[in-house]
RNA sequence: GCCGACAUAGCUCAGUGGUAGAGCAGCUGUUUCGUAAACAGCAGGUCCUCGGUUCAAAUCCGAGUGUCGGCUCCA
């Protein structure tokens, strides 16, 4: 979702940032340069259109872009659309398809556009006529002509590009239905939006379609129950229950990190919950994030359940007179937060209502954010390494709602611009997408299936926490001077960070941090003791490794490790037990030597030690 | 929150007004096996909840809850 790809911000140390605002004409014209199937994707859309145009008269139109894979159009209709529906209107479209129409630019003098479609009845077309106008009339331009794009019986209002003729479109398949509010606003009429795919051929098509099937295999909530992780109950919608190796591999992911934060010079504290409105009030989050935060009255004093660490800390920075010399101060927390996010836009570990950031709060001197700021470019990368994840930074600048001196903010972006100059890393600009308390870095990746994540967040703040807590450090000369503090997390959230990495891996987790790292496999029941001494020789390893007793066979032992995608099954016979080896067989079906037991654990233990990606 | 869909055994799902089903998992027994499923038997259900229609509701209607696909928001 990165509007702006690419390093080429020469321009924008010095010009202010302006967003075309959402849903304005400007950015639903614009928007979308640059795949080349695009023209067929847009072409798509006119077709359904026109398709849903011959089966419900009367639907009046909303907009139908190309989006990345297919298309989408958004529909004002006299009924709900069924499952049903959707096949009908794909009939619909192949047989348009097959007649081939050209696909017609005609301009209109803008009168006479505007009344085109009024006449219609399409006043979503008017609506976005009209911000075409008054955005001229802003700038002082002549009303531009208005483009329409024509094919057999049907015309819409379009800036076009599109293919030639009908036929030039490939084979497509529309996906689903969905609600949409008329330009992204829940004041507005809630329309009907219909997806679909196209591609130029079969083939890609099938590709496209097996991946979303893929995906679907990958689900975590579906991992999550299969590998006995996670799960859901409506007793406590949006936060999850943690199964012994859902937490196990919470554990490892949390200690790794720590690991990191004792090498880097962090401290790790832990702060309230439950919080007075007080502290909110001060921060800004009562009045700027109140909606998502859950608020809770105790004996006539009102609380809310912290959504962000950020404030408390200062209470610990503040506990004390802070010198020059203690700076930079680098608190770290595992804090458990909960935000209350609306009903409908929960789903699994990705969007939940509590979850656990492993946040920290950076105190620095003005001298120190350069170094601190390319510091934690550094962790990034190592920490992103440990999963084979290529980290994407975002750069996100002042958003509209947001606390303190505008001054302090240009500044702050300018130093977030300046390293990620000197990084040399490629880097987007997302327009107003910074905190309402900080502009900010952050680091988007795709996982194997390619899809686009939001995980860590760095970002840069002179105003909430230094001026809003007042905090001070004493210089060289004894006087009183304002740190600058950064928040950054490195996982973000544990919770989605866990949902990534299981469809990333699709269930098999690298080695390092697999709940299950190895299984014994006895092969008949006389097996199962010795099984027990190697597990043991494992453990001491710090091996997280299990023997199955089951009285099943060696091969259903086999194909349940399997299907749990545990990295080793070591299998144990009379052969191995004579000569106290093991024959290690990967998950991968690769079948290694038999090796001795001290030798494979520690084998296993470099392995682990090594935090390698798979 | 809004639009739409869905909710049947631990899991995946079949069942469209007339006695609730399958596969896998579970349990018991037999088998003790050499790298992805041994065999047999048994057990397992407020058909999400509440209300309504009906002689009769898993099935039709209404409300609620949760989930899914989106809108919006974001870690």
């Amino acid at each position: 979702m990165v509007e702006e790809q690419g390093a080429s911000s020469e321009a924008l140390v010095d010009e202010p940032f302006e967003a075309p605002q959402r849903g304005s004409a400007e950015e639903l014209l614009d928007a979308h340069a640059g795949d080349p199937l695009d023209p067929m994707r847009h072409s798509s859309a006119h077709v359904m259109a026109e398709a849903v145009m011959e089966l419900f008269p009367g639907t009046r139109l909303g907009i139908g872009p190309a989006i990345s894979d297919g298309f989408y159009y958004d529909f004002e209709l006299p009924r709900p659309l069924t499952p049903d529906d959707l096949g009908r209107i794909e009939a619909r479209m192949a047989e348009s398809i097959a007649a081939d129409h050209a696909f017609v630019r005609e301009e209109l003098p803008p009168a006479e556009g505007r009344r085109f479609f009024e006449e219609r009845g399409q006043p979503f077309k008017v609506e976005i006529l009209d911000d075409l106008a008054r955005l001229a009339d802003a700038s002082g331009q002549p009303h531009p002509p208005v483009s329409t794009y024509r094919h057999g019986d049907f015309v819409d209002l379009c800036r076009g590009p599109h293919v030639e003729s009908a036929r030039r479109i490939g084979p497509f398949r529309l996906l689903s239905v969905a609600g949409a509010y008329w330009r992204g606003d829940e004041k507005r009429p809630m329309l009907q939006r219909i997806y679909g795919t196209v591609w130029p051929s079969e083939e890609e098509l099938e590709r496209y379609l097996w991946r979303r099937g893929e995906a679907k295999k990958r689900d975590h909530r579906r991992l999550g129950l299969q590998l006995d992780l996670f799960s859901f109950h409506d007793v406590s919608p949006g936060v999850a229950f943690w199964h012994p190796k859902g937490q196990r591999l919470w554990r490892t992911l949390e200690s790794a990190v720590r690991e990191v934060q004792a090498r880097r010079g962090y401290q790790e504290i832990s702060t309230p919950i439950l919080v007075h409105r007080k502290l909110w009030e001060q921060s800004g989050h009562w009045d700027l994030y109140a909606e998502n935060m859950f608020r809770v009255e105790i004996e006539e004093q009102q609380f809310g359940l912290k959504p962000m660490n950020c404030p408390e800390s200062t209470f610990i920075y503040r506990s004390r007179v802070r010198s020059y010399r203690d700076l930079p101060i680098r608190y770290s927390e595992f804090g458990r937060l909960h935000r209350n996010e609306r009903s409908g836009t929960l789903s699994g570990l990705t969007r939940v209502r509590q979850f656990i950031q492993d946040d920290a709060h950076i105190y620095v001197r003005p001298d120190q954010l350069r170094d601190e700021l390319e510091a934690l470019l550094g962790e990034v990368r190592e920490v992103y390494g440990w999963f084979g994840l290529q980290p994407r930074y975002v750069f996100g600048t002042k958003p509209d709602k947001a606390v303190g001196d505008p001054a302090l903010w240009v500044e702050a972006e300018g130093y977030i611009l300046e390293t990620l100059k000197a990084s040399g890393a490629e880097y987007g600009v997302k327009l107003k997408d910074g905190t309402f308390y900080a502009p900010k870095i952050d680091i988007y990746t795709d996982d194997a299936l390619g899809r686009e994540w939001q995980m860590a967040t760095i970002q840069v703040d002179l105003v909430m926490l230094p001026e809003r807590f007042d905090l001070t450090y004493v210089d060289e000369a004894g006087q009183p001077r304002r740190p600058m503090a950064i928040h950054r997390a490195i996982y973000g959230s544990l919770e989605r960070f866990i949902g990534i990495l299981t469809e990333h891996f699709a269930g098999a987790f690298p080695f390092w941090c697999a709940p299950v790292q190895a299984i014994v496999v006895p092969i008949a029941d006389r097996h199962a003791e010795a099984g027990h001494e190697l597990a043991a020789v494992l453990r001491e390893r710090g091996i997280r490794v299990e023997v199955d007793e089951s009285g099943a066979r060696m091969q259903n032992k086999i194909r349940l490790a399997q299907e749990q995608k545990v990295p080793y099954m070591l299998v144990l016979g009379d052969r191995e037990i004579e000569a106290r080896t093991a024959s290690p067989r990967t998950r991968g079906g690769e079948q290694q030597l038999a090796m001795g037991w001290e030798q494979l654990g520690d084998r296993l233990q470099e392995e682990a030690r090594a935090r390698q990606p798979s």
